[in-house]
DNA sequence: GGACAGAAAATAATCGATTATTTATCGAAT
DNA sequence: ATTCGATAAATAATCGATTATTTTCTGTCC
């Protein structure tokens, strides 16, 4: 609490050195990683304590949280780490298929060279990081931090080349739904990563070929929402 | 303040009785209808006493808003109107004619009768609401209330066919961007809306002519950003 | 006359405590 | 034994005040 000229406390905290930020980071850490079971309450109290700061500074990152929706929030009952349904979970992968080709068709439509070269690099990153690091083995964590980090960098990037700041806002919104409802997601696929897929998208992406990147991207959804919807020997695909 | 016990101060406050939800929506209302300039401070301090509330609940309103890119937020500098540029009104309406086409064609293809209806019913009250209300002419309000909401009701009823929260969603939030960077774009076009297109609209629509219900709504788009950008005199286009 | 240092004012961020609502507990009546 | 109702505990929502940061207003020095 007596933050008293407290500076950079957090490692890398160049700018932002506001409490509820923090706490906020914390908060949607915590819940991407499975820290808190679906349909949890989330106590401001409890967490104020725990985390060594008072109400406020914890309600609004609760606020924040919910906003973005990783937390849902009943009147005057408090806030709750949302239970996603499997309906819900195909939603979200649906949504995705709907949009997320179209904007890399129009992302490798216009990519310039800088472009090309930041999709190589992302595509090198997650090929060569591990999927299982040597974390400890929590519930509910299938990837390791850093494998899940290459794996949006490397999607996102491909996006990136369409240029619009609005699009990629969706498609940031869409990953963080699509990452918390797949670890909660019944028909959860441990399997490998689809990296062949992922090689497919690099190439047809760098080669300029928008159909064959808008296809192979609708298909590597596809299959990743089938894998968690049907017998997981069906499709042995774990990528988003 | 001292809200002892008070029941159902708004109209129609059945289930919500929570402070924060009033200022919550006073301000994304005062916002979006214009009431303050765009990058005009936002005081916790003024809104407290203006609203007669504590700072509590003014903040947790603000970083509500804040989180739905109703107001900026910059550490320690508290937050503020937007002020969109006409670059990012264009980005705006780029995502909107990228997204919405393709969700209107999978709406055409699903929805049901009961969707038929509705369509009908919302161009029917669009059609028959008057753009401009004898409401006070405010600076920076061009439309009534009332048709405001039937446009945006039409529009949306057009994509509810999909049957995906998850992209109505989208739909919701790129709306409001839309609605509040074209409130204060440089070149905003008064004229009279397009009464024409959102009737081929709804005909494609009910026709189940998906082809066509998305190319008309691409060209609706267009015009509309069109209208906004270049000259008025080239597209007299006003609607979303 | 302009730039700079320092004090003063304004505003943001945070805190501790109060009030109101919900949930849990317990006992009486059927 | 179960349900209903009142009380007690827990928790959410709100408030008033405190602390920290930024901005504004000086007056001085060059």
């Amino acid at each position: 609490m007596t933050q008293t000229t407290r500076r950079a406390a957090s490692p890398a905290a160049s700018g932002k050195r506001m409490l509820s930020e923090q706490i906020y980071a914390y908060l949607r850490d915590a819940i991407m990683r499975g820290t808190y079971a679906p349909g949890e309450a989330l106590k401001p109290q409890d967490l104020a304590k725990e985390q060594g700061v008072s109400l406020a500074v914890v309600r609004e990152a609760l606020v924040r949280v919910a906003g973005e929706g990783l937390a849902d929030r009943l009147p005057n009952r408090g806030f709750a780490v949302p239970a996603y349904s499997d309906r819900r979970w195909q939603e979200i992968a649906e949504a995705r298929r709907t949009i997320e080709p179209v904007v890399l068709r129009m992302s490798v439509e216009r990519g310039d060279i800088d472009w090309e070269a930041r999709v190589r690099a992302a595509h090198h990153r997650l090929s060569r990081t591990p999927a299982y690091g040597p974390e400890e083995p929590e519930a509910g964590v299938y990837y390791s931090a850093a494998w899940s980090e290459a794996h949006r960098v490397f999607h996102r990037t491909l996006l990136e080349g369409c240029g619009n700041p609005v699009l990629l806002e969706t498609f940031d919104r869409m990953w963080t739904a699509s990452e918390l409802a797949r670890r909660w997601s019944a028909h959860r696929d441990p399997g490998r990563a689809g990296a062949d897929e992922h090689r497919r998208l690099e190439e047809a992406a760098v080669a300029r070929d928008a159909d064959a990147a808008a296809e192979v991207l609708s298909q590597h959804l596809t299959q990743t929402a089938a894998a968690l919807t049907d017998d997981p020997a069906e499709g042995p695909v774990a990528g988003g």
